[in-house]
DNA sequence: AGAGGTCAGCTACTTACCTCA
DNA sequence: CTTGAGGTAAGTAGCTGACCT
């Protein structure tokens, strides 16, 4: 059904008449039912803008846009029915319609809208959890380059590393870095047990 | 069986209106 | 009283899958 934009509901309603000139010959049974319940809300339901626009109307001859405003019953019903499915079929559209005196129509545009919304809550939350991993990963570079600058120090200056037979301290050529574990050792440790130096597990 | 048309429903984006600080 | 930002119902375009011919 092809409305013009701008157009009110009573428009979407008076073209949607069966029977109409341009309606095609065989108007599905689903679309004629609607027809039948797609009643306009009563009219305390819409918020008229202003009384200037209705004087507008006649002026131009576009009628004012209104705006639905559900209730906060209509939002609670409507929030409970999404808790339990995120969409809905035809059957349970027309019942929750008709359960909330609301078109159809009016209740598929309020699950699509809300699946919007739930998906960009998502992707917000999403974004922040990712920022928060680039900043704790950031800090663990920092750290780490630290650590490897007074490593590199410390290879320059006199030897601090014990050895695990002698303990005496060894000398700084037996000392290298691990490729792996990017940690420092002894060369001779890392040729007798090169299992022993894995990297650290990654933790998002 | 495959091609083409129609339709309904969905997402993504946009518009227009309303509310509130 | 005015105004700008934010929320949201509704419109639109395009895509997809089911169904029919």
């Amino acid at each position: 059904m092809a409305v013009l934009p701008g157009s009110s509901s009573s428009l979407e309603l008076t073209i949607s008449v069966p029977g109409f000139a341009s309606s095609p010959p065989l108007l599905p049974s689903s679309s004629v039912k609607e027809l039948d319940i797609n009643q306009l809300p009563s009219e305390e339901e819409w918020i008229i803008a202003s009384n200037m626009e209705d004087e507008e109307e006649s002026s131009n001859g576009e009628p004012p846009r209104k705006k639905l405003r559900l209730t906060k019953e209509q939002s609670r019903l409507l929030e409970e029915s999404f808790r339990q499915n995120h969409t809905l079929n035809p059957k349970q559209k027309e019942s929750l319609a008709m359960q909330l005196n609301l078109r159809a129509r009016q209740v598929e545009v309020w699950f699509q809208n809300r699946r919007a919304r739930s998906k960009l809550k998502q992707t917000e939350m999403e974004c922040e959890y990712l920022k928060r991993w680039f900043g704790s990963l950031t800090e663990q570079k920092r750290r780490l380059q630290k650590e490897v600058e007074e490593l590199r120090a410390m290879k320059v200056g006199p030897p601090t590393v014990l050895s695990p037979h002698t303990s005496q301290p060894l000398p700084a050529s037996s000392l290298t870095m691990c490729p792996r574990c990017q940690r420092v050792t002894s060369t001779a440790t890392l040729l007798s047990s090169p299992k022993s130096h894995q990297p650290p597990a990654a933790s998002p």
